[in-house]
DNA sequence: TTGACTAAGTGTTTATAAGACACTATTCTG
DNA sequence: CAGAATAGTGTCTTATAAACACTTAGTCAA
């Protein structure tokens, strides 16, 4: 039996939810997209393995990764008994553009309107966008998105981009300041409009 | 490299949450305590060797059993690279008794006083509590570890066995009445004092 | 310079959910 | 028949979530 990991890389472009695919060149699916990922190697931990594949094939390194779930049903894979243990990460607009330079037939694509992915790889994506929805309640999914400054509009853009749905922008603003989760800098944005204050996460 | 489950068997017994170990033949660990589990086979699920196992070494079955995490620390198993998918279940005290029969040294502890675990199921076990007690809050968890027709009583010893702490009486019985998970039946338990109503979960 | 446009920033009210809290009722036992 | 044990029942308070609109600061163009 062998392991393989993938990895769904979140990012927002152009306020809506983006997720990096690969296009395959070896058999089985070679042409089509699939996830960044391949097979754990001796001696690896599965966390590394995750964590190793996504920088060799994005470029993409020093990021949080969570795994998701382990996927190993028979027929998964043509190739035989090979189960995978997804991941999940996200990296801010800013860092995905040097890693889609680096990294070869690697583009982002919105979450809902994806090509036809290789294997079960629908159904992986599937679990990633659930869980980070369902994180952005009660965790702080959502900060890797950002560079360590930003202005409360940008986040609330991010949540926005996450939930797939509008938020109203005083009750935004009231709960993330309740919740403690950012502390204002002395800073402000020229944004071309009234310039915004620029926030940075505790902790 | 190798795959095995194992998986965190709960259950209610004396109010306080219990979880089956089995007493290990071979080596590694021989004689130590350590979760209900083993190699997935050629050809077969993951989660189809997660319900077989438990089958095998508990007499357990058709129970609902969810993925929890995978382990996959290389050292975390003497014999070599092997991962585990963990995963949990639970089952009623009634039907607990039987499997303990059937298999050959296993034993019920409480989940507050466990033995020393063999390999990485200290870790296992930590993060099935955790995701139980999580799991309680917004969904139906703990329906499975009562019989199908239950006093209101006994949810609450269930609920408060799996937190670790005491609950208002008539704030629990609010609660679930309010969310509707539970609907009464027309029977009465003769509990040795004043008769309980039964209830029965919906749907 | 001024008017139009764009995004930033700011409070109150209402509805819903959660938590604290104590007594009566029924059955069995001695 | 008195006492012990568990079942069952409401109200008030507090915290959290949701709905809702206008003012301000800056840019750009006429």
């Amino acid at each position: 039996m062998r392991v393989t990991v993938d990895i769904v890389l979140f990012t927002i472009r152009e306020r809506r939810l983006h997720l990096l695919l690969i296009r395959r060149l070896a058999e089985p699916f070679a042409g089509c997209f699939a996830l960044p990922g391949g097979f754990v190697l001796a001696d690896e931990s599965v966390d590394a393995a995750a964590a190793r594949e996504l920088r060799e094939e994005t470029g993409v390194e020093n990021v949080y990764l969570e795994q998701l779930y382990t996927f190993g049903e028979p027929g998964r894979d043509p190739r035989g008994q090979i189960i995978t243990v997804a991941y999940y990460a996200m990296v801010p607009q800013t860092q995905l553009l040097q890693a889609g330079t680096d990294a070869a037939d690697a583009a982002w694509f919105p979450v809902d309107a994806l090509p036809d992915l290789a294997f079960d790889h629908q159904a992986i994506v599937a679990y990633a966008h659930t869980r980070i929805r369902n994180k952005l309640g009660y965790t702080n999914v959502g900060f890797e998105l950002l560079p360590a400054k930003f202005t409360l509009s940008e986040l609330q853009v991010v949540h926005e981009a996450i939930l797939g749905e509008p938020l109203d922008k005083r009750n935004f603003r009231r709960r993330v300041q309740i919740q403690g989760i950012v502390k204002p800098t002395k800073e402000w944005r020229a944004t071309g409009r009234k310039p915004a204050q620029l926030f940075r996460f505790k902790d």
